[in-house]
RNA sequence: CAGGUUGGUCGGGCAGUUGCGGCUCUGCGUUGUCAGAGUCGAGGAAAGUCCGCACUCCUUAGAGCACGGCGUCGGAUAACGUCCGGGGCGGGGAAACCUGCCGGACUAGGGCCACAGAAACAAACAGCCGCCCCCUUCCGCGCCCUCUCCUUCGGGAGAAGGGUCGCGGUGAGGGGGGGUGAUGGUGAAAAGGUGGUGUAAGAGACCACCGGCAUUUGCAGUAAUGCGAAUGGCCAGGCAACCCCCGCCGGGAGCAAGGCCAAGCAGGGGUGAAAUCGUCUUCGGACGAUGGGAGACUGCUCGUCUCCGAUCAGCCCCGGGUAGGCUGCACGAGCGUCGCGGUAACGCGCCGCCCAGAUAGAUGACUGCCCAGAUGGGGUAACCCAUUGGACAGAAGGCGGCUUAUAGACCAGCCUGAGGC
RNA sequence: CGGGGCGUGGCGCAGCCCGGCUAGCGCGCUUGCAUGGGGUGCAAGAGGUCGGAGGUUCGAAUCCUCUCGCCCCGA
């Protein structure tokens, strides 16, 4: 993912955790918060101490970028978005994890449901 | 060949598509949070953060105390609590080999050693004594008394009884003194061991052998130490991972160190003391000396340094602001081949190489083939087919170690066993 | 990066400094009695590799070293 849609900073990570939506699942959860303008989407992805070490760590965010990197495109414009890796995701695939956001993200009404 | 053991190396490989980060180059009616190309892109432990360094700053860091760490010898190293090679005392193993500990416990001192035991280190208690004194009792002899018999009337004899009597005892008991040192069920541990001589009883009191200690000394070794010799005297419990003593080392903080730039805030509040003298003077003050005060040197003392007569500055405390960028930060105690020195750790030399630098944090995903491995089937076997499948783990300033985790694979040395030539 | 603390029956804690005693206390648990039954009360009882490994010592929950897990503080 370029760095350009990346959620970099303290303040904004803070902002969309304190005022925004989350959506659960097993594998991971999605946070997210309207950022007001036509932007393109930012997102920034977190595993806390409880998904593991930090081999586990770097791996459930990699699962999640990968996942997410199609699904940008059909993203609807001005939403700041967080994704918080569970421990279970450390033994989960790539398809897991795929369908997973996409019925996070169909849920926040973010991706257009008839696209899959 | 099988098993064991030690050391070392690797810890999936090749190709393709795609994604991410750094660097270089090129392009642009668009100089960018741009596009394209090339190239590089995790480890043996990157981990835990247990030691040691370099480096940076702190008002030089100087001395002493305190505190902390280390402790056989020699070497390596920038340094170490690390490594290498030795020594001593143990433990495991049939062997190769592995493994633990290492200054001082009389000649500084304190403390502790539960239970048991007489007693836990210093004597006492019980015991032993044919050593001395006293008392009681018993025995023997003598003397005396009573009794019996004999008599020359002086006494004599006796197998009987007795005594505020004497002597002796190789009898028994008690008390006191003295001697004695290991006999005292114990215990982890009790002041050399065995045998003899000796003695009132005993004991290194003495003797023989053995063990250990101290002093002197010979040989080997750089040394720790080893193998001996002579002499001495039996003085010598354990714990310093209890305090302690001796020797050595340590100033403190740490890359969020530190430097530069940008932005922002208020030099806003509190707090403390004592002056005196001299010189110069533009008469505002400045400098110096003495004394004192405040503060710093991360615990204390000395010592050193800074500031102080001012509604000003400094120090201390509170409060206020910032949380961005660049650098430190990747040419280094660097890596590799070869040669030389050294038993080795390691050192020296020549040549070659440049080898991650992210900052919400880059290595991922997918496909094909191969390589170990596992399972199932076929085959006497080599092997073939199918399925499955690769551990522990992710840089965040760097380096040297230590410790811990780790599927497996390969190489070499050694030991034991079996077989063949 | 630096500093501190904790781990002991099911739960919450003592004991550790300065080694030895049956590892103790409260709640909980089991059984019995008292009650028509429950609560409650009384009596009896079970339950602990002292986080793990190694060492020092005659002897370790306690002392030393390494290690695992958890928590807290400062920059």
């Amino acid at each position: 993912m370029q760095s350009k849609f990346r959620l970099s900073r303290s303040e904004d990570f803070k902002r969309v955790r304190r005022i925004g939506k989350s959506y659960a699942h097993p594998l991971v959860v999605l946070v997210i918060q309207a950022r007001g303008d036509s932007t393109p989407v930012r997102m920034g992805v977190a595993a806390g101490k409880a998904a593991g070490n930090a081999v586990q760590r770097n791996r459930a965010k990699r699962l999640l970028r990968e996942a997410m990197q199609p699904l940008l495109a059909s993203l609807a414009s001005g939403w700041d978005l967080i994704l918080i890796a569970r421990p279970a995701i450390v033994t989960a695939s790539l398809e897991e994890t795929r369908l997973a956001l996409t019925s996070l993200l169909q849920r926040a009404q973010i991706l257009p449901a008839d696209e899959s």
